[in-house]
DNA sequence: GTCTATACGTCGATAGAC
DNA sequence: GTCTATCGACGTATAGAC
């Protein structure tokens, strides 16, 4: 590679780095992060193992990084259920966004363990709690058009989302445990279910 | 000190141990897991920095006992609010548990952030996970004593009982992470009747 | 990107128990 | 006298500052 970026090699410099991204959420919806190894990661993504560190400063940000768009796009989903479809009531967008969450986290267990619960470094600990931040500001704007529109009762809107993110994560590590430990399925509909009857008893 | 284990060197060497975990989680409780630096608790138990490796096998050994130290604690104290005295009704064991809780959590802020929230090594974590297994099998019991006693709706205890601790845990996690930060007090009143009326209302 | 400061964990020496 | 617990300085890794 030259010394002086030019168009294109910043346009491979970029694909480059995407490619291994992509590598390494794979491995990690494969394996959790326990299994993403440097090494791995490259054979895959077609480079040398110690190339990967001209892209990302160490593994600690190779995990952040991958936390984060594995994430973002997980919260995303999220806020399209909660406050897109302004149409359908407050109560319909709980428990759709409820349902959407649960059954992604179901349908990809070992990513979704990876992102919720899988013991890992700080550094990505770290970006846990400003994902958890961003999933309770899309609640707080929900519970509030929801108490404007009197379908949920007078409450502290910001702590009850907090409330919702964690009922959300932690009804899910138990299952999600399980699932990875042993391979086995899980009971989908009474899972979401109770968890949607719980939200909702929550907040009206 | 002899060199086969008598009774004396053995209640010396516990004492030492429980001296030097005494002061790891005095050390925690003011500054985090952060701030827990060998020298310093050494220092504190006047004791030699080798001679901490006496004791605990690494430092992330010493981090996960006293995480395990403080949290039984807590549990024990959560316990005995929600399934002690059984002349009270269900109900009113689980808005005392949440006070409770949440009132030890707000009075030892940095220590209940670091045990709560605050990002550690992996190791830690992996005792988080077993402790918030604790605490919802509390909340399971008494789920299920409150649907038997008809004073909650029939639900899947243990689904329930995993979203009250998230929600515990969630909902206190911002105020402890601003209280820390900025070393402010807490409106606390507020914040725990809202925990307790969302998490009433989630299971009558 | 380099440099410094800091902290983990090891090791040889020492002192003191049996 | 033998053996071991403790000491505390040092090597090495790392993280944070400029």
């Amino acid at each position: 590679m030259p010394y002086r970026p030019t168009e294109k090699t910043r346009a491979h410099r970029e694909a480059q780095q995407k490619n291994l991204l992509k590598s390494a959420v794979k491995l990690v919806a494969e394996e959790g992060f326990k299994g993403l190894k440097v090494s791995k990661v490259a054979k895959r993504a077609d480079i040398a193992t110690g190339s990967v560190y001209k892209y990302f400063e160490s593994k600690q940000a190779l995990c952040a990084e991958v936390f984060k768009v594995a994430t973002i796009k997980e919260v995303e989903k999220v806020r399209q259920q909660a406050l897109e479809d302004k149409t359908l009531s407050c109560t319909q967008r709980l428990l759709n966004t409820i349902e959407i969450f649960a059954q992604r986290a179901i349908q990809g267990r070992r990513l979704s363990y990876a992102l919720i619960a899988e013991p890992v470094d700080p550094a990505v600990e770290t970006e846990r709690l400003i994902y958890r931040k961003a999933y309770a500001d899309i609640f707080t704007q929900l519970i509030e058009e929801g108490m404007a529109r009197e379908e949920f009762r007078p409450q502290p809107a910001s702590i009850s989302a907090a409330a919702i993110v964690g009922t959300l994560s932690e009804s899910l590590v138990g299952p999600l445990t399980t699932a990875v430990e042993s391979n086995r399925d899980i009971e989908t509909g009474d899972l979401i279910a109770a968890i949607q009857n719980f939200c909702l008893g929550a907040v009206t």
